[in-house]
DNA sequence: ATGACTGCAAACTCTTTGCACAACA
DNA sequence: TGTTGTGCAAAGAGTTTGCAGTCAT
């Protein structure tokens, strides 16, 4: 997807809810789309520092936590209990390396049907699920 | 499981790594087991103060830890991004209620094996694997 | 007796809030 | 022009660290 077709789409859903498009937004969601990865606050603001002198952490969070309502990105809790955003929305674990902190994509095809079913039965009703395994990485298990 | 049998239990994991049995070990120990429960550092503080007084929450965080390592508790992240302590060492999913922040214990009778094998196939060796659903519980759905 | 453990206080990290100025629509 | 959004500063929650005194062994 090219640049402005990124800004376009963020440009839509802001409008659907008659909020403004600013540079700080188009920015840190382009920051956010630029890799899929997962980065923290501080990440994104140093990424869209350059672009952007004088945005500050609050701004950061407080977009982010647009973007999560707008279902642009997901926060996930890291190993140090730091938030993390993850611009990848559709489903997938996360594999975190307890030794380097590396956090590692991991694929389940069949999806999580199976997970909120479960939840149904004991009169749950999840709209969300995180799978999150922790372990050694193959680098640092290697080392070991 | 009696409070001498629990008070033993740990004695024996204590000793066998040269490490001291105090009060404040036992009495923790017992709070956590006596209900099977999640629980904040401050929770624990709260529930041995009456048997303890003047302990502190650095004691209760360090003990906590020092458990952890001996298999007694699992460490997991709630709503807030506070930790909680699970004397449930046997592998269950948690589902959140994003609304009154009620924590439920959900069983996966299968196990976790499927999730090892799909990280391994990505290089990653999982020892521990958390399973998090987020949503609305019974009663709060109820309510919307 | 000796070394580990505790309690106190303070520091630290990460996140959120309040308010005045700026800027999108 | 009227809100909405931003930046700054400060507060807030939760957790960790340093150190002196105490206690289990």
């Amino acid at each position: 997807m090219t640049v402005s077709q990124l800004d376009a789409l963020l440009a839509d859903k802001l409008h659907e809810r008659g909020q403004r498009v600013t540079p700080q937004r188009l920015l840190i969601h382009r920051a956010l789309c630029a890799r899929e990865q997962h980065l923290t606050a501080e990440q994104v603001l140093k990424q869209v520092s350059p672009g952007l002198p004088g945005i500050s952490l609050p701004t950061v969070y407080a977009t982010l936590e647009l973007f999560e309502e707008l279902g642009l990105v997901r926060r996930l809790v890291g190993g140090g209990g730091a938030l993390l955003f993850d611009s990848r929305v559709a489903p997938h674990a996360h594999a975190l390396c307890r030794q380097c902190g590396a956090i590692i994509d991991v694929e389940f095809p069949g999806g999580w049907a199976w997970a909120h079913g479960r939840a149904a039965q004991v009169g749950f009703s999840a709209d969300h699920v995180e799978l999150v395994l922790w372990g050694s990485c193959a680098a640092c298990a290697g080392d070991s």
